[in-house]
DNA sequence: GCTATTATAGGGCGTTCC
DNA sequence: CCGCGGAACGCCCTATAA
């Protein structure tokens, strides 16, 4: 009977992050920016979302105002930048292509992360160290790797590889009593899964360090917290739970929403905003070759204002058949901003939710269904959608607008240097 | 005066169904 | 017929992450 059946290798996570992406990113075709702090602001010029090690370095946190660190940013000589997105979306299709080119098993998590299936692998950290090298020479981006046998583990070894330069860049966690000396330093904050309430609850009860939450019981952690908890202790503990995944599944829900450039309080320009949004999102859902059948619509007042008449409703309007053309999303998504919208408020923000969304096989018209199908639907979609694809924008539908006083603000946008040819910087 | 966006998982609770 | 208890689901909220 007990033929020892060749039991799997050990299996073996990598997570690849890139450095300070955004950042970066602006800084790829700007070498006068190296070794300067660069900062990268969200949509509306807002807060900081990205900031290079110098800005780091400055005291800059993450997700502050703009506006509350325009004398630091002024000072010291801050580099500023919209957020580009096309630009970071570029760079990061680049650097898969040449993770994908070397490792046959990639999951793509994030636009700046990626986890590799390095499980039976000779010599595993030489191929970290070749694929960070390959990465830099052939994109220009730095990248971090840590690799461990559960992907939560291979995130901590990824944060000790970005904060010891001495590790070159690639942290091998595969050792117990490696893993053991290198959670005994880190906060149980920087675990991935414990964000700061968690983390505020656990230290509360004298777990404050990765060690200790990883010593703790799985099942108690359940009880006092949740499964997602327990699934942390066991990862840190080298067990893997949380396995890759080459397709992701199908996304449940498409979201388009915008802070204003300035509040709005009339109908009319809500309607242009929630049209965009609705016709975006429509795009969206083409793109991931779904359908939905349900359409909602929010809007919100300014809450850090609390003391002018706040309201944030959300209302949903169901679709009669699943659909992806943007008529029916723009069509469904006015008559939900008419029942959302109240006079008398200054609107900050407003989104459009796509839900309840299907494959278009696993649904089928039932016989006796005499709704009227628009005919060349998919047709007249796809046209849109190529002729937007050569330039976002160059058709849209008349309920946009055209003056548009919503649309965010963009003051310090990098140019399109990859992606549009008037945009490459010239060499002399 | 200015305060991000998009997506997911799970908990809590009320309703409905059996 | 009623009432009970649990499953299943919808809805809203919180937490997390990048």
């Amino acid at each position: 009977m007990s033929t020892a059946s060749p039991r799997p290798a050990q299996p073996l996570h990598a997570l690849v992050d890139c450095n300070n992406f955004y950042a970066n990113c602006e800084r790829l075709f700007r070498p006068d920016l190296r070794g300067r702090p660069v900062i990268v602001l969200s949509n509306n010029d807002g807060c900081v979302v990205a900031r290079s090690q110098e800005a780091k370095a400055l005291g800059i946190g993450m997700a502050v105002p703009a506006y509350r660190i325009r004398d630091l940013i002024e000072r010291e000589e801050v580099a500023v930048f919209s957020s580009n997105y096309a630009l970071y979306a570029d760079v990061s299709q680049r650097v898969m292509r040449v993770l994908e080119e070397a490792v046959p098993r990639v999951e793509q998590y994030s636009i700046d992360e990626a986890f590799l299936d390095l499980s039976g692998l000779a010599d595993p950290v030489a191929l970290a160290r070749a694929l960070r090298q390959r990465v830099h020479r052939w994109v220009g981006v730095p990248v971090s790797i840590g690799l461990a046998p559960s992907r939560t583990l291979a995130k901590l070894a990824n944060a000790a590889a970005k904060r010891w330069p001495a590790t070159g860049g690639v942290v091998d966690l595969r050792d117990p009593h490696r893993q053991r000396r290198l959670l005994r330093l880190m906060p149980v904050e920087e675990v991935w899964g414990v964000g700061r309430r968690l983390g505020r609850r656990l230290r509360a009860m004298g777990i404050d360090s990765a060690l200790k939450l990883a010593d703790s019981d799985p099942a108690l952690m359940r009880k006092a917290f949740s499964v997602m908890l327990e699934r942390t202790v066991r990862e840190l503990r080298g067990q893997s739970c949380l396995e890759l995944e080459e397709a992701p599944p199908p996304r449940q829900q498409v979201l388009c929403s915008r802070t204003f450039a300035e509040r709005v309080s009339a109908l009319a320009p809500l309607r242009e905003a929630v049209s965009h949004f609705a016709a975006r999102a429509a795009e969206k859902l083409r793109e991931d070759g779904q359908l939905t059948r349900q359409v909602s619509v929010y809007l919100r007042t300014n809450p850090h204002h609390p003391r002018e008449p706040q309201h944030h409703p959300l209302v949903t309007v169901p679709l009669p058949e699943p659909t992806a053309d943007s008529r029916d999303v723009l069509h469904a998504a006015l008559r939900a901003l008419e029942t959302a919208w109240r006079p008398g408020h200054r609107y900050m923000k407003a989104g459009v939710l796509l839900g309840e969304l299907v494959q278009p096989r696993s649904w089928q018209r039932d016989l006796f269904d005499h709704l009227p199908t628009r005919r060349r639907s998919d047709a007249l979609m796809q046209t849109l959608d190529r002729i937007n694809r050569a330039g976002r924008g160059r058709l849209f539908f008349a309920s946009e607008g055209i003056r548009r006083p919503w649309q965010m603000r963009r003051d310090h946008l990098s140019p399109a240097y990859t992606t549009r040819w008037s945009d490459l910087p010239r060499v002399r």
